[in-house]
DNA sequence: GCCGTTTTCGGCCCGACTGTTTTCAGTCG
């Protein structure tokens, strides 16, 4: 039983309250504690063991209750309820846009419909129409919204989304009158998945703007469109959302709709504390009306005796209380790397050479870069063996001579096998300036034993870092079975560093876990685990992802200068 | 169901757009 299970239980009794037309605030409760559960970096079972369940914010007497009968039985006597309960089929329908709990109970009591197909055949054979207030554009709108399901259930890639929305900022702010552009939403705080696209514009002619939005060439339908606010779906089957602002509270929509959702209620909360009232419109005194600003975000923030929040941290983790003791993280940029310690060539399974791999990385101003091949256990992968390995290393200090400029460290990824040793013997691993130590085959081990393999295989002291450490791709492969606390606590007893892989598909380690290793003095290495010289670009989502662990650039071994790196590697033999 | 610089009771963010409707409910963010 995981957080995400624990959520969704709590995320399936909101739905059903809704249908339900229960008490909102009490619906709201259950969808806080949902949110709250997901994004613990710690495992729920450790706080209910600790008793600490209800100093988590947003978790009170009951639903502490529940979680500890969750954890303790797989489910809780309320979801059972819940599960019998009349409405429960229901659950489906509000997965389409645009069907909320008053239709989909509506849809059911009327015609009948309990699933997405029954609503199909109901809305194709025209049975929608007719009833009170259900029109022919209702029909469409739902066949519409139950293809949008179908076609993009899960959440976007926040590499893909931000593709989409960099051609989108750069069509739109391109046109005149055009005088601010920017993303906003889970995209501007670099969430690793993207719901949908937001993008905020203030311009003089909005009629222009909206045109040449619904028109973009990669726009497959227009959901909505209005002078401030319009709607798309890509054919990429991603929703964008545009809104055009006065200037003169930009900064204030642009925090409103940056979010999140939890930060601004916090925000404006607050604000309602100190007599204001804050919207998208402003900022304003709660009894006279008056506008005291939010022309910018800094605006917004002083209204509140606050500094400026990176959007990065603005999801109530404690950013709010941080910025109030000016003790707020001075976050890591991407011009804090000054290398790369993960990067695969044509010895294993890359696509360039180690000469190719350096002379990209120094034109991004690298000052160093490790070439870390696979070992022999990764067979697809053409690993290496110890007398190729050997041959390997010989190269790249070779390679290091040939290409001046920057630094090529001798590195490896090698193996931990399923019972905790490493692929390579010591006598190689010597060699080598950099041993990073991974996972690449029996992902479903039982989590004590995945745990206890790659503790064991940590021990080694001639590894520095742990790659990918919990070998999840995002909406692909769930994450192994493995201690996460257990690995940092190990970490830190061993000196190695845990990588926050920034490779696309992976960012692992997540946001939440890299905030847990900083707390608790473990050092994380920045990687994009390169596998051509073009990705090696791919570091900017791994930056995203440590600024939203609130990682400083002292805490990333890869901001370093080469000695002090040299030192941190060879520390341990 | 949660929470507390005014509170252990009584609040809990709020506006835009749509569709179907002559005044608003539902959905969404």
């Amino acid at each position: 039983m995981e957080n995400i299970d624990v959520a969704r239980i709590f995320d399936e009794i909101a739905d059903v309250l809704e249908l339900k037309n229960e008490n909102p605030f009490r619906i709201r409760s259950y969808r806080r504690g949902a949110r709250v559960v997901r994004d613990l970096a710690e495992d729920v079972k450790t706080l209910v063991a600790d008793g600490r369940l209800e100093t988590v914010s947003g978790i009170g007497e009951s639903l502490a209750e529940k979680i500890e009968e969750i954890v303790g039985t797989g489910t809780c006597k309320a979801y059972e309820d819940i599960k019998r309960d009349a409405h429960y089929p229901l659950l489906e329908l509000l997965r389409i846009p645009g069907v909320g709990p008053k239709l989909a109970v509506r849809l059911h009591q009327e015609l009948g419909v309990r699933t997405v197909d029954d609503l199909e055949q109901a809305a194709r054979a025209g049975k929608l129409h007719g009833l009170v207030r259900m029109g022919e554009k209702l029909e469409d709108k739902i066949l519409k919204g139950i293809a949008q399901h179908r076609k993009h259930a899960g959440r976007t890639k926040l590499a893909e989304a931000l593709t989409y929305a960099e051609a989108i900022v750069r069509t739109l702010g391109g046109l005149k009158g055009v005088s601010r552009i920017d993303m906003a939403g889970s995209l501007r705080r670099m969430r690793e998945t993207i719901g949908d696209i937001d993008i905020l514009v203030t311009a003089q002619a909005s009629e222009e703007i909206v045109d040449a939005f619904t028109s973009m060439d990669t726009v497959s339908e227009v959901l909505a469109r209005g002078d401030t606010k319009s709607s798309v779906v890509l054919k990429s089957g991603i929703q964008v959302d545009l809104r055009i602002l006065p200037r003169a509270n930009y900064g204030a929509a642009l925090h409103y709709f940056t979010g999140s959702k939890d930060h601004n209620v916090a925000i404006r909360d607050r604000g309602k504390r100190m007599g204001l009232k804050i919207s998208e419109y402003g900022v304003f005194n709660a009894k006279t009306e008056k506008l005291l600003g939010g022309k910018d975000e800094v605006e917004v923030f002083k209204a509140v005796g606050l500094p400026f929040i990176p959007p990065e941290i603005r999801e109530n983790w404690g950013e709010i209380e941080a910025a109030g003791e000016r003790r707020l993280p001075d976050l890591i940029e991407l011009k804090d790397i000054r290398g790369d310690l993960q990067m695969h060539t044509t010895a294993s399974d890359g696509g360039n050479s180690i000469e190719e791999m350096a002379s990209f990385a120094r034109k991004l101003g690298y000052k160093y870069i490790a070439i870390t091949d696979h070992s022999k256990a990764v067979k697809v992968a053409g690993g290496l063996n110890d007398k190729e390995m050997a041959a390997h290393a010989k190269r790249i200090r070779k390679a290091n001579e040939a290409v001046p400029g920057i630094e090529i460290l001798a590195g490896v990824e090698v193996d931990i096998l399923a019972d905790g040793s490493l692929d390579l013997a010591d006598e190689t691993l010597q060699m080598c300036d950099v041993v990073i130590a991974a996972i690449h085959s029996r992902f479903n081990m039982p989590r004590e034993d995945m745990t206890r393999r790659v503790l064991k295989g940590i021990q080694n002291k001639y590894v520095n870092i742990m790659a990918h450490p919990t070998g999840r791709l995002i909406n692909e492969r769930e994450p192994y079975e493995i201690d996460v606390e257990a690995l940092i606590a190990a970490a830190k007893r061993t000196g190695i560093a845990l990588e926050l892989n920034a490779y696309p598909d992976r960012l692992d380690l997540k946001d939440v876990h890299c905030r847990a290793a900083k707390e608790a003095g473990v050092k994380i290495s920045i990687d994009t685990d390169s596998h051509a010289d073009l990705q090696l670009t791919a570091m900017r989502y791994g930056i995203a992802t440590a600024r939203r662990g609130w990682l400083e650039a002292g805490d990333v071994i890869n901001t370093w200068s080469l000695a002090k790196l040299k030192k941190f590697l060879a520390k341990r033999r």
